[in-house]
DNA sequence: ATAAATGCAAAACCTTTGCACGCCT
DNA sequence: AGGCGTGCAAAGGTTTTGCATTTAT
């Protein structure tokens, strides 16, 4: 709790109750939710927060690089408080998201580096297929 | 106009105007649109066409494999009637996205196989950064 | 002839915005 | 006092849906 109030403090964000929480679910949890879900999953800790709270501190968490923002083919945005660069895995039954912590995909533009002119500055990879959980049954 | 007909019959889809307009400008063109995008540049050829026809046509195509479907961070989703994987390149400046034809990245899952229990279908891969037009100013 | 595709309007959904209020310094 | 964050409601934008009509096979 007080590591993520310095984490706020060191990026120059004020520190406010909800902006903890919000951190605090994507830091702990693995599910990578949205803000609707994140919304629901504050509901019985801080019932008077409201949604548009929950967005404009995504906003502001994003824009200080604290966390990152993507789309996995869905119909809304997922957060992951897990800023380092690392593929995503989603399961096409479960639609479940996982991290897949590996060094093997470490540099990847520097494999693409003599075919474009393009700047990169950094690369998102998604891995679509079924899960361990899926594939048994 | 013959080849996108005979594409849609071996798909078992009905063959419409619509249907050869939307593909074409998918296959014909390198930007990626949006279906907004997509609804304005048959504005002049198709007046009568709808919106909601553009959805409908790329969600049927998107079933069939002829199209993939993709958010790179964007409020709306682009199209790419090149089904191959391949990555793209997303402009922070100029917003445009390119595609990178390269086979350097070709066989990506192998890398991870032995990382993860997922059974990996496909992946998406995108690299952010500045275009070479956008690197000249 | 039949089943499916289109076009229109309305609805649904996610996300953003405006504004008043409250909090903290 | 002042600036910022929050909460509420409304608005905005994208995408989907229902239904009558038209079209393809």
């Amino acid at each position: 709790m007080l590591q993520i109030a310095n984490l706020l403090k060191e990026n120059h964000l004020k520190v406010t109750p909800q902006r903890i929480a919000i951190f605090k679910i994507l830091y702990t949890s693995t599910e990578h939710p949205s803000a609707e879900q994140i919304y629901k999953d504050l509901q019985p800790t801080h019932p008077t927060m409201s949604l548009a709270t929950v967005y404009k501190t995504l906003d502001t968490l994003k824009k200080s690089g604290l966390i990152q923002e993507f789309n996995v083919g869905e119909d809304c945005f997922r957060y992951d408080a897990n800023v380092n660069t690392h593929p995503h895995m989603i399961c096409l039954e479960c639609h479940q998201v996982f991290d897949l912590h590996t060094d093997k995909l470490n540099n990847l533009r520097d494999y693409v580096k003599d075919e474009t002119d393009f700047n990169i500055t950094y690369e998102k990879v998604f891995f679509y297929g079924t899960c361990a959980e899926c594939n048994k049954s």
